[in-house]
DNA sequence: TATTGTTATACTCTATAACTATA
DNA sequence: TATAGTTATAGAGTATAACAATA
């Protein structure tokens, strides 16, 4: 065993330091985890999107996931060479996405991977705890004005 | 006002989202405010780091702070070029690093900065609510087994 | 004019591999 | 043999700008 030397970190006091790390490393959980489906976090993300709002248009899907166009738009080129997901006209200018058959398979994967995921993430956490968690979570990036 | 038209996004009841989301948003914030301070992140966190554990180094840097060693060498190339840390000879191969007195002028700022942000960061949530959530991040990259 | 989607491109972060020098 | 540091390099992820087509 390593026995680290007492060392003093006065960034693990702060709460912009512990999400950084945290984030970190379930990022590199979710690469490893979608990366045996073929995916990244990036494409799974939008797979799970796209399932539950059907026609939704890409720039929606970029809006909501907070990627921007001109990067939305390979990823739903890729999905779309790999029949994840199917475009049908909704005007001149953009496309419905939904979901192929083959993308429902792999959504559904992907959901399962996602469960078992958050599953050991609040394994410590009671319900009450992970709901003030997203609660606080979330107004930091939906304010934005930080 | 923009009235988003009600989307179902069912990432945003999940953990491992909201702590991508919120890092982003986080390190973006800082990224601007020690921009200021013609400093990187990531070189900020090294500062305050040697600044609380004098004569550490190189290697105990990059792991206290989760930098990979190919990474670190040329962040702290770049501090010392800036002339805010020094080095000094430890045994042949490693050297201790300390802050000069600019060094420490500039922390402080750095401190400032950090503290500002966190205030905003947890205007919102109580000291025990913020004790739990720093405790319950910490075990997310400590573990590892994740 | 504003929106949608696309392409090109650049910059930052992070990762691996190979190397030198030292313990 | 393992550790410390360095360099080169490659891969993500993300950013801006410019463009065409359409509303």
């Amino acid at each position: 065993m390593n026995d680290t030397p007492a060392l003093d970190n006065p960034l693990e006091n702060l709460i912009g330091y512990q999400v950084r790390r945290a984030s970190a490393v379930i990022m590199n959980d979710m690469g490893r985890s979608f990366g045996e489906l073929g995916l990244t976090v990036a494409e799974a993300s939008i797979l799970q999107l796209i399932e539950r709002n059907p026609d939704i248009i890409q720039s929606a899907v970029g809006a909501a996931l907070g990627i921007k166009r001109a990067n939305t738009a390979p990823l739903i080129a890729d999905l779309t060479e790999k029949a994840l997901i199917e475009r049908s006209r909704a005007d001149g200018r953009s496309q419905h996405l939904r979901l192929t058959d083959k993308g429902k398979d792999v959504v559904a994967q992907v959901y399962a991977h996602v469960a078992a995921h958050e599953t050991r993430l609040c394994q410590d956490a009671s319900p009450e705890e992970r709901a003030r968690l997203i609660g606080f979570l979330s107004s930091i990036w939906k304010s934005q004005g930080l």
